[in-house]
RNA sequence: GCGCGUGUAGCUCAGGUGGUUAGAGCGCUGCACUGAUAAUGCAGAGGUCCCAAGUUCAAGUCUUGGCAUGCGCACCA
């Protein structure tokens, strides 16, 4: 006979992955499931570029499993599905892997190693584990076009991240300005972010710190401040050299000061200081001393132990805004609007956790300092002077020195570190400052501070916050356009867009685009040496012709890439046009009046690499501008890690709102972390990393995928435990493959392969009806799941109908069907309905789990006539037919099982075991539609727990215990307070009221001292009791069992045990299914009246042709179960 | 510090618009089943729904405030 459905010998994910693996190639099934598609509505999917410089970890499985499943959906809904994978190949991981690699430090560049061979270390580095990525990818069926990637270091590329740069400076939207940087004077460099972040760069040193006094401009002073004399404000710094630099003082307008008389203790002058309420306790202690009255302050005596202080008034900071004051130490004025200066401001970034609530304000070396200065009305100016050249500078150099307009601190380093060795004064400039600052009654109080501060991790010397040039893309100017457009982005998880993104993007500020780097995309800006004139390049062509010029005026000797032919996309062409840094800083250009200028030193942000790949991926404008500008320009969808919110996410919507007022998405999901099982963040350095090969060696991709997804929602931190893959595998892959061999050991012995016709849905039995309804509602829900970036929603129901109503239920249920009878139109409709199912669940389950769904799909359609298509990834998406759908009937077969588990927990408490018959069960029923709903399946019920009758009590029996709840839904409305009392009332109903209030429809009752009357809607009522019988509830339902065992009872049950023990027999000796046999049994007196009363029975199931007993049998299987203990000998017939 | 999440059984998670027995799976205990069997079924035990206050007749669910935890941002006189 052959078998034309595939048996298996067990489960084996991992190898049945491999073999798929390998039918996906060598048929080209992932071609295939685009080619197919040709000319149908396209679905755009934009593959957001890893970094190839690190290897892969088990997040990137679970982020790669949520693009593959979408896209696969897709597909199968019809869609063409492209996936252009990509690589981000620039930015400073890859220096720093380099660097270390080569021993070598950022200075070393351009001086051991020439930017050349540095730029061609990284791009070698940058596609290091490329074949790691590609096996992770492959195996895990991540279906990615990984033979004609994007690669960010590409001319190509490059070109349109250039044109792109270009169209903003064509909007006006590029400017170069300062900002406040993190800056090491020693390198030389700005440092990122994320070289702040890198361990170790925050260290513990003691620093001294001054609180100044600043004298107010007493005209300046309000009303309520103006009759005390001089004023002081009092501010902290722990950076006195920034003093110098001093231009406003902000105060937190809804903070309360005070104003304080008493004593310097550095000149023993009185003073009159200003300090946040809160604070006077923490600036006036130890040697400083309360004083009730005012007048207690004149017995101070220059020297003494205590200095008294009286607090004279209070106030909100809101009151202090405006006054001016005079400036502490008049080095230098701002070169812009001095008149501004000088003056108190607020900020809602002032606290009174230390210092004095008042907050000095430099706006030339403090980010938020330059942010609160900049937001004032009229705007504070920072502290810069014009330099030699007529540059405004601030007063420290970028070696760290100060400038000469510092006196006689000129050319001092504001920090000692940066000395060399042995070079440092023994009085830092912050010391000499704070002695300073004592003699002329400026400082308060000098003491030393403990805090930690980051250090340069290149020159372990600490970093100065910096105002450095860059260039920068007026976010502020279309942020509002782009908070407009991310409100018609479909967010998953939608707090993540509303909140997270939305807030983001409501505060967005300019976005820094420079990078003092090597390796990336270098500006394509050339200005001149006044930075009068400068150009923006958009292309190579353009570049080409500006050389031109440049080499007629004299500037360059010869244009470079001269073999570059314009208008030629071929690979060996762009080639020859490298526009890296070390290639592109040598060319010169000429301005529109004749200067020369030069490229503006910095690198792009590579944020904006990947934000630019919607467009560079395809080269546009300069190659597939239809292409793009008519379905690429943006993504059905996009899915990455939360992490890339304001990463990639974000400059993706940033760039396309600029180029084309759109959005660049239409759908993002954006994932969670996968952290260990013990909730901990995977690291190497915690050795709790998970790696995927592991896992794939392990569970397979498919186990692993279907955990991943299952477990959480994408977008909830994952607990990647490996247990609950195992789970997985065992409870839904071991029930879905235990389900395929049932199906397949009979379908291959009945040699059914759906030749037949349908059998009409009206033909079926209810059983079948009713799976087949369970399976159209389940298409639905898992077709809506799909659509709705809803994955987890999607494994969920196809775990729950695998498992609980097609294994466990229907397949229980419909097992004597299979076996049972000749291959008639009962049989035929089982095989059909139940070969549905599973056809159906391998088309659902394909996006989740591709490998396995694959070859289930492939074994169930090589075994029937109407064949398949060649994977199921080429077959199209489930429809749901809502003919096949009856809610009533899946209603009616819950009940089923509702009343099963209840009769079972009955015979658990009765101790009867459910192969022992019983004669009947009684249930409870309130009308006519409920009755002829059990009666639908009570065959079912009767099966299922072995009972001979169901008999359906109704009104009349006069046997049902009733109890009666109050609805509360439908009372708590209308009597509110007195919810309580009519919830007691109707609990102390007896039987009594219940029927009057059933056969009335009515009752009135005193709720309250208050008559009311309350109507059968008010209440619930349900058969919870039937007297004199062993019942069970749940859901309103309630079962009794009568549990009396006759002798006939007794007889079947001890022939149901027979039956069992004979079948183990056949099985264990090794008999086929069909094979007939001859039973001898020894005497047995329990036994022999039973096998009597049943012969017929037995001999069926158990396909016996002779049954016969004697007095000995020899070399017979022993047998024992209740009272019976005998023998017996099976043989063929 | 600010912003956004999360907090339900030992573990992983469900719990439309508030309604009175808070669920599932795993694990645990017990019992069954055994021609789907590296399975399976049933039952049982196990919960101050993070805490507190408030709104309400009624709060796991709504509001406010805490606490814990995760992520992102900011690094501050």
């Amino acid at each position: 006979m052959s078998k034309k459905f595939k048996e298996y010998n067990g489960l084996n994910l991992p190898e049945l992955a491999e073999d798929i693996l390998t039918f996906w190639k060598d048929e080209k099934i992932f071609e295939k499931s685009i080619s197919i598609r040709e000319g149908a509505e396209p679905f755009v999917f934009f593959e957001g570029p890893p970094s190839a410089n690190g290897l892969p970890g088990i997040h990137h499985v679970m982020a790669r499993a949520i693009k593959d499943i979408f896209c696969r959906y897709k597909t199968q809904k019809g869609y063409k599905v492209d996936r252009k994978a990509g690589w981000d190949t620039h930015g400073l991981p890859i220096e720093l892997g380099v660097e270390k690699e080569l021993g070598i430090t950022k200075e070393d560049i351009g001086k051991k190693i020439s930017v050349e061979a540095y730029n061609e270390a990284c791009k070698k580095a940058v596609m290091r584990y490329t074949d790691v990525w590609n096996k992770v990818t492959e195996s895990y069926g991540y279906w990615v076009d990984m033979d004609d990637p994007y690669i960010t270091y590409k001319s190509k590329y490059m070109e349109t991240v250039w044109w792109i740069l270009r169209q903003i400076w064509d909007k006006d939207l590029l400017y170069k300005g300062y900002t406040i940087q993190p800056y090491s004077p020693k390198a030389g460099t700005g440092l990122s972010s994320h070289e702040l972040n890198q361990p170790g760069t925050y260290q513990d040193v003691t620093d001294t710190t001054v609180v100044a006094q600043f004298k107010a401009e007493i005209n300046t002073l309000p009303g309520f401040l103006n009759s005390y004399g001089d004023v002081h404000f009092l501010a902290w710094t722990t950076t006195p050299w920034t003093l110098p630099s001093n231009t406003a003082l902000t105060v937190g307008p809804k903070i309360d000061y005070v104003l304080v008389k008493t004593f310097n203790q550095y000149t023993f002058e009185p003073v009159n200081v200003i300090l946040a309420k809160n604070l006077v306790g923490y600036q006036f202690s130890g040697k400083y001393e309360e004083v009730e009255a005012i007048e207690a302050l004149d017995t101070y005596e220059e020297g003494a132990k205590k200095i008294p202080y009286y607090i004279l008034k209070d106030f909100k900071g809101a009151a202090l805004e405006g006054i001016r004051y005079e400036q502490l130490l008049p080095y230098a004025l701002p070169n812009d609007n001095p008149e501004n200066a000088f003056r108190v401001i607020t900020g809602d970034f002032v606290t009174t956790e230390d210092g004095t609530g008042i907050v000095h304000t430099a706006p030339t070396f403090g980010a938020d300092d330059a942010k609160v200065a900049k937001e004032a009305t009229p705007e504070v100016p920072p502290l810069l002077v014009k330099d030699e050249n007529d540059n405004l500078v601030p007063l420290v150099d970028l070696q760290g020195r100060f400038r000469p307009e510092m006196g006689e601190f000129a050319g001092k380093y504001v920090k000692n570190e940066y000395y060399d060795d042995g070079d440092a004064p023994e009085k830092s400039v912050d010391v000499e400052l704070a002695i300073k600052l004592k003699t002329e009654n400026k400082a308060f109080k000098v003491e030393k501070y403990v805090h930690s501060y980051p250090n340069c991790w290149r020159t372990d010397k600490p970093i100065l916050y910096y105002p450095l040039d860059s260039w920068f893309i007026k976010v502020t100017e279309f942020k509002d356009r782009m908070f407009q457009l991310n409100q018609t982005i479909n967010w998953k998880p939608k707090a993540t867009g509303e909140g997270r993104f939305g807030n983001w993007l409501a505060n967005a500020n300019d976005w820094n685009l420079s990078r003092s780097r090597y390796w990336g995309i270098p500006l394509p800006i050339w200005r001149t040496e006044d930075g009068k004139e400068a150009k923006c390049i958009g292309s190579i062509e353009e570049l080409e012709a500006e050389m031109q010029r440049s080499v007629d005026a004299g500037f360059m000797e010869k244009v470079l890439f001269e073999d570059f032919v314009i208008g030629d996309y071929s690979e060996e062409n762009y080639e020859k046009a490298d526009l890296h840094k070390n290639i592109v800083d040598e060319i010169i250009l000429v301005s529109d009046t004749g200067q020369p200028m030069k490229r503006e030193a910095d690198l792009i942000d590579v944020w904006f690499d990947s934000g630019s790949m919607p467009y560079a991926q395809w080269h546009y404008p300069f190659e597939n501008k239809e292409k793009v500008e008519k379905t690429w320009r943006k993504a059905d969808f996009i899915a990455e890690g939360v992490d890339q919110t304001r990463g990639w996410f974000y400059t993706l919507h940033a760039i396309a709102t600029m180029l084309f007022d759109d959005v660049a998405y239409k759908n993002v999901v954006s994932n969670g972390l996968v952290l260990d099982k013990d909730g901990q963040k995977m690291s190497k350095r915690l050795g709790n990393a998970v790696d995927p090969f592991e896992t794939l060696k392990m569970y397979g991709p498919d186990a692993t995928r279907w955990y991943m997804i299952s477990n959480a929602n994408p977008w909830d931190n994952l607990k990647f435990d490996s247990d609950g893959i195992a789970e997985v595998r065992n409870k839904f892959f071991g029930t879905l493959y235990n389900t395929y061999s049932f199906f397949s050991l009979y379908a291959n012995l009945d040699e059914f392969d759906y030749s037949e016709e349908d059998i009409k849905l009206e033909r079926r039995p209810e059983i079948d009806r009713w799976i087949l309804s369970e399976l159209h509602t389940l298409v639905q829900k898992v077709d809506e799941a799909y659509a709705d970036y809803e994955p987890t929603r999607a494994a969920r129901a196809i775990s729950l109908f695998v498992q609980e109503n097609l294994s466990n239920w229907f397949v229980r249920l419909s097992r004597r069907r299979f076996w049972k009878g000749s291959y008639g139109e009962d049989k035929i409709s089982a095989y059909q309905t139940l070969y549905s199912c599973l056809e159906v669940v391998t088309r659902l389950g394909a996006p989740i789990a591709p490998f396995f769904m694959d070859r289930m799909y492939k074994d169930l359609t090589a075994g029937v006539v109407k064949k398949g298509q060649e994977s199921v990834h080429l077959s199209n998406f489930p429809v749901a037919d809502a003919s096949y759908v009856d809610k009533e009937l899946e209603e009616k077969m819950h009940r089923a099982q509702t009343i099963s588990s209840l009769v079972l927990s009955l015979r658990q408490r009765e101790k009867i075991k459910v192969r022992q018959p019983l004669q009947k069960i009684m249930i409870p029923v309130l009308d006519a539609s409920e009755k002829s709903a059990i009666e639908a399946v009570s065959d079912l019920i009767k099966s299922e727990v072995n009972v001979k009758e169901i008999e359906l009590i109704d009104e009349g029996s006069g046997i049902l215990v009733k109890q009666i709840k109050p609805n509360f839904k439908k009372l708590g409305p209308h009597f509110g307070k007195d919810m309580k009392a009519v919830a007691q009332v109707i609990m102390n109903f007896g039987q009594e009221e219940i029927a009057q209030l059933e056969k009335d429809g009515e009752i009135s009752v005193i709720i309250n001292e208050k008559n009311t009357t309350l109507t059968i809607d008010d209440v619930l009522i349900s058969s919870q009791d039937i007297e004199g019988w062993l019942v069970a509830n749940a859901d309103g339902i309630t079962v009794a069992l009568d549990v009396t065992i006759t002798p006939k009872l007794k007889k079947e049950g001890i022939a149901r045990e027979l039956v069992n023990r004979i079948q183990n027999i056949r099985k264990d000796s090794g008999f086929e299914v069909t094979d007939r046999v001859d039973i001898t049994i020894q005497d047995d007196a329990e036994l022999q009246p039973a096998v009597a009363e049943n012969l017929d029975y037995i001999k069926q199931e158990t396909l016996t042709e002779v049954l016969q007993f004697e007095s000995e049998v020899v070399n017979g299987t022993e047998i024992a179960f209740d009272e019976v203990a005998t023998r017996l000998r099976i043989k063929k017939h």
